[in-house]
DNA sequence: AGGGTCACG
DNA sequence: ACGTACGTGACCCTA
């Protein structure tokens, strides 16, 4: 305090809460806590406080709040403030709370009976000029600006309440052409509606500000009262004097009032972090408590987690664990990829009673393993496929897995979302697990700890975390409509993807070794021709290398940069193929090396020796739509589009001698999807009445006649189009993947609208929708929120809007392809098949099919998918078999 | 670790 | 006028 200016912070808590309250009056009934209490005027009084604490770097804090109705105003004059409408009891309710939220912050508050918080500010605000502070008072009413001084700044809040006008005395008198203290002379003059006392009668700012700088003040007015022209105004005055000098008494701000603070007392404490955590919690207040996390806030004592109470499980003492009908359930296996990676222990929650152990081996004796394999017994868990594969591992078969907070957090908000159960705790305010970063380290420095103490108090925090978050996240879901999607969707799906990742499906080493070599010897010789044609070697792989060879040697126009030199990408060689002959080898160089590196080389790596299988993991938690994805290998992005790559399909082949891959893919989910929100009755019809969408748009946006006029070139424009759409369209991007003029794809685009005018209602409708709910929504209610669809920014707000568009379409599409999973998986166990879902491509699913089953699954599996939902348009799914993937088709 | 490129829906 | 299609993952090179 040396060297650093003292600073004192005054806040007028009534008057900032009444504008906290009115400026979030919109947002009343969202924003309630689950007891059902208003939060609208805490919220806005955090964000004012938030601003304010940042811009003031006060050293002392004190927010003044008034006593009760009656005070010395009032004694002196009864009809004081009368006449004021009541407070809202949704106010009034929330001003205890805002109090309580300012002592978790460290922050003093003060009230005094028989003097409002004005006073109490005046003298606190004395105190501290004398004493040598700086002052600031926030307040949300002008009468505190008399207060500007020298050293006290006083804001007042506009328009909301973060943002604040400051008065300085120079302020002061640009605004009232007044001095401060002048403004209470000025106030007595016109005295004030608001507080009721009336002033001198015709008397407003305009005449009391001309006034007060001609006299100065009211007695000095009346002193030369005689000398004024007769007048109406002078009558006035006359009349009304007594009204004047009570308006100066009751306008004045005491500011020796007897305020029993100290300076220390005052004194800015910070927040107690764990208080003000609960207090958030309680208020239900997740942005303020992902702040904290993210500020650090909880580095320190609080960051080192909570010492929990819990027993090492011995295997003695497994069979006397006591009964249960529902158990918290947490198993370690230290690493990504729980295929493979090993075992690190578990813990178990029982009532308020927590085991642990670094044995999984204890999971086999009976009494557990019953625990898990008893449907009836429900389970608590973070990520139910993992645990169920993991626990399969262990030769386990769980049943009964019903919640999965790992899941549930993800509907709850699938953009911040982590798989780390320590980061996902601390999304929600809970601070009392760490973070696996922060127990077991990163990279190849991570670790399980040896020491039993850190590591069982890890286990036993998540297992605890599971337990104490699962009402709230329940109760979020439930308040989103998104039970069903959380209970019959995504746990089942949960189920049927870990049955899949364990299937695998089986490829054929041979075949790709034997690519392996053909490919290889290709890339052998259009390598040595490039580096003839290009006059040197040099390192192909690498875009830098190449850049210079083309661009500087063999001096190609350089058609498009990127951030680190020139493009080489196939657009850009595309283009420049007739200008020399070496680019055609090269982007057969690359296409070739593509497949070579990645899939054939690729695979080969991830061929389980023990069944000859590749073993995907599913991510169910990633995408902002509600997608899966694949990873270790990626099994979705398997080529298809040239000839060269779609020969790695031949290496995956049905695990059964003769056996069969069968292949059964949705027709235009997208667009059927599209149809069905929008409800658009030219594109229904054309999907009820079974057309060649692409062909049908063709002829309606070229205004044709009949469908069988339409020729391929327009199809094929026409199909970009309804892709486009479906991508929240612009002419830009349209004529750039059509290779057409920009104004020949906006007329494109128009024709389509005119043809397809529900698309156009939909687009607008989902784009407003957004803009007032702040998220998108599927069929199924999942959501995705979409902050950026207010940014001023034209770039991020244009992408938030065709995310708007785009968001129910592709992930009402995905909820449609994993509710036809869990019926497939549900239909094959009830049959009692031995064939096996093994993949699936976003609208395409793999099996795995033994001969004889061949005709059931031709006949069940369209089936299944088409009857997935029940849409206003036919869902349709195309099917093809063969002996591997490529003849599949 | 991040960018460029390219594989998929 | 803005600068652009939506959603992913893996490989390679270069820092």
């Amino acid at each position: 305090m040396t060297d650093k200016k003292k600073k004192l912070l005054l806040i007028d808590g009534n008057s900032v809460a009444f504008r906290a309250f009115f400026a979030m009056y919109q947002q009343l009934d969202k924003f309630k806590n689950p007891e059902g209490l208003h939060t609208n005027a805490i919220f806005a009084f955090k964000n004012m406080l938030d601003v304010v604490l940042k811009q003031e770097e006060p050293s002392h804090i004190l927010v003044a709040f008034d006593a009760g109705k009656v005070t010395f105003r009032t004694k002196m004059y009864g009809e004081y403030k009368g006449g004021r409408d009541k407070t809202p009891a949704e106010l009034s309710e929330q001003l205890p709370y805002i109090k309580e939220m300012l002592q978790d912050m460290g922050i003093a508050t003060y009230e005094l009976p028989d003097y409002e918080a004005d006073d109490i500010i005046g003298t606190m605000a004395k105190r501290g000029a004398d004493d040598g502070f700086d002052v600031a008072v926030v307040t949300g009413d002008r009468d505190l600006t008399q207060l500007a001084s020298e050293h006290v700044t006083v804001y007042v809040t506009k328009s909301g309440v973060t943002k604040l006008e400051a008065y300085t005395p120079e302020h002061m008198q640009e605004v009232n052409g007044v001095t401060p203290t002048e403004f209470i002379d000025m106030k007595a003059l016109m005295g004030d509606a608001s507080d009721n006392y009336p002033g001198v009668t015709k008397v407003g700012p305009k005449t009391a500000s001309r006034l007060i700088q001609k006299y100065h003040t009211v007695e000095n007015l009346y002193e030369h009262v005689d000398e004024m022209k007769k007048s109406k105004l002078k009558e006035n005055l006359l009349n009304d004097k007594d009204k004047a000098l009570l308006g100066k008494k009751l306008a004045a701000i005491k500011c020796d009032s007897p305020v029993s603070l100290t300076m220390e007392q005052v004194a800015y404490q910070g927040a107690s972090v764990a208080d003000l955590r609960r207090f958030y919690e309680k208020m239900n207040f997740r942005r303020f408590l992902s702040d904290m996390a993210e500020n650090g806030d909880f580095a320190g004592k609080e960051a080192e987690g909570k010492q929990l109470d819990f027993v090492k499980l011995e295997k003695a003492a497994v069979a006397s664990l006591p009964e249960a009908k529902e158990i918290g359930f947490y198993l370690e296996i230290f690493g990504e990829n729980y295929h493979l990676a090993p075992f690190a222990g578990f813990a178990l929650k029982i009532g308020q009673q927590i085991w642990v152990s670094r044995d999984v081996d204890l999971l086999k004796e009976k009494r557990l393993r019953g625990f898990l394999e008893n449907k009836t017994i429900v389970k608590n868990v973070f990520d139910l496929k993992r645990t169920t594969y993991g626990l399969h591992r262990l030769g386990i078969e769980a049943q009964g897995i019903g919640y999965d907070m790992l899941l549930a957090s993800y509907l709850v908000d699938n953009e911040n979302n982590s798989n780390d159960l320590g980061e996902v705790v601390h999304q929600y305010g809970d601070y009392d697990v760490k973070s696996d970063l922060d127990v077991y380290g990163k990279g190849k420095a991570a670790a399980i700890p040896d020491d039993d103490a850190v590591f069982f108090n890890h286990l036993a925090g998540k297992v605890a975390a599971i337990d104490q978050l699962k009402a709230s996240l329940l109760k979020q879901l439930k308040d989103h409509e998104q039970d069903d999607l959380f209970d019959a969707i995504e746990i089942p799906t949960a189920r049927v993807l870990a049955k899949m990742e364990l299937n695998g499906i089986k490829v054929e080493a041979k075949t790709l070794q034997a690519l392996q070599k053909e490919y290889g010897d290709r890339l052998k010789e259009l390598e040595s021709k490039i580096y003839q044609e290009a006059g040197e070697e040099f390192n192909l792989n690498s875009p830098k290398q190449l850049g210079v060879i083309l661009f500087e040697k063999l001096g190609l126009p350089v058609i498009k940069k990127t951030k680190t030199g020139y493009s080489t990408s196939v657009e850009v060689l595309n283009q420049l193929k007739d200008k020399s002959p070496v680019v055609s080898d090269i982007l057969a160089y690359r296409q070739i090396a593509k497949i070579q590196s990645t899939y054939v080389n690729g695979l080969l790596d991830v061929i389980d020796p023990a069944d000859g299988k590749i073993h995907t993991r599913y991510l169910q938690t990633l995408t902002a739509t509600g997608r899966l994805s694949s990873v270790d290998p990626n099994l979705q992005n398997i080529p298809t589009r040239t000839e060269e790559g779609k020969q790695i399909r031949k290496a995956f082949v049905p695990s059964t001698p003769d056996g069969y891959i069968f292949s059964c893919d949705y027709s235009q989910v997208e667009l059927r999807v599209l149809a069905h929100v929008s409800g658009d009755a030219n594109m229904q019809e054309a999907f009820k009445t079974g057309y060649d969408i692409h062909a049908h748009t063709a002829m309606k946006i070229f205004h044709l006649s009949k469908i069988d006029e339409v020729t391929p070139l327009e199809r094929r424009r026409a199909k970009a189009v309804n892709f486009g759409i479906v991508y929240g369209i612009s002419d830009y991007g349209l004529s750039k993947n059509l290779g057409i003029s920009r104004k020949q794809a906006k007329s494109f685009i128009e024709s389509y609208f005119d043809q397809y005018p529900g698309i156009q209602a939909y687009m607008d409708q989902a784009v407003k929708e957004a803009r007032e709910k702040g998220y998108a929504e599927t069929i199924m209610h999942r959501r995705r929120y979409l902050p950026d669809i207010h940014a001023k920014n034209f770039n991020v707000r244009s992408f938030a809007e065709r995310t708007a568009i785009n968001s129910p379409i592709q992930g009402s599409a995905a909820d449609i392809m994993k509710i036809a999973m869990i019926n497939m998986q549900k239909k094959l166990d009830e049959l009692g098949l031995k064939t096996k879902m093994v993949v699936q491509v976003h609208d395409e699913l793999i099996f795995d099919v033994p001969k004889e089953e061949l005709e059931t699954i031709k006949q069940i599996v369209p089936e299944v998918m088409q009857k997935a939902v029940s849409l206003d348009v036919p869902l349709l799914a195309d099917s093809g078999w063969g002996h591997n993937w490529y003849d599949a088709k």
